[in-house]
DNA sequence: CTGCCACTTGAAGTCAGCTTTAGGTCAAGC
DNA sequence: GCTTGACCTAAAGCTGACTTCAAGTGGCAG
């Protein structure tokens, strides 16, 4: 028997309503009715993963329903290397922000304005060196 | 003269309306008006400088309003550690997002569930591997 | 056959961090 | 003195990914 909305969402740990939402979007699809209620087919939780993989990577839910559109998903690779290219600017970032941060949790200085190293990453950041770039998450 | 909040918006590259809603806020204060209109002490572009900081760093404009609260910018060490670990957090599981991306751009195989290496990560998603901690960025 | 309750729906609400809009004020230049 | 237009306000709107709500439906146990 294929599962209900309520068995995918407790195999997938995926709640109901954000399965409805994907259906909705038509990042997933139903088999049919039984009832009223949903009946899915058992490749829906191949298709999460893949949404939850896709998410991870920091592509929004259009992007991955345009990999969805054409049958079997078709994934660029172009549009993948870019991705992977948003996510180093992406980590260089952070690092750099977590190094500012390990120093300034460990810094001796009475108040960090007075610590040399955390003006100057002050000065950065008023500069816009960390400003995200557009197509990085948060 | 004190600059106005073109003249802040200006220098610091951040629009008024953005300026105005910090204030709301309680980030920014203004020293007085000219008629209507702000006058800011030169002090607010460190004020900025430290906000986009803070943001860069993955902390909420509520959070930044909170080190601000008492006179000088006070900021808990702990809290700088524990924010720079939930950086690295994020950073390791982006780092492996980038590394499975890099290989699917380039994998050789006609399609990406015929990869080995890609159905592993797949997995690895569907299991919750790369949800974002609570805390972390996007 | 009846009642329960897990499911259904569309619409509205949530969160953060802003931006936009509509309508108003007023310092400064002519 | 009058016009201009940059500034002001409160309130509403926006984005993305959902969640919540109120009201309805219907399969199945008893």
């Amino acid at each position: 028997m294929d599962p209900d909305i309520s068995e995918v969402a407790r195999r997938a740990g995926v709640p109901a309503s954000t399965l409805r939402y994907y259906e909705k979007k038509g990042l997933i699809a139903s088999t049919g009715r039984h009832g009223l209620r949903r009946q899915f087919d058992p490749d829906v939780y191949e298709r999460l993963a893949l949404i939850q993989l896709g998410q991870a990577a920091g592509f929004s839910l259009d992007e991955i329903a345009q990999m969805f559109a054409g049958g079997a998903p078709q994934i660029d690779h172009a549009q993948l290397a870019a991705k992977a290219d948003d996510l180093d600017r992406t980590i260089r970032r952070l690092s750099a922000m977590r190094d500012g941060l390990r120093h300034a949790a460990n810094c001796p200085a009475p108040s960090h304005m007075e610590c040399p190293k955390f003006r100057r990453i002050l000065k950065a950041a008023a500069s816009g060196a960390f400003r995200p770039r557009d197509g990085s998450p948060a």
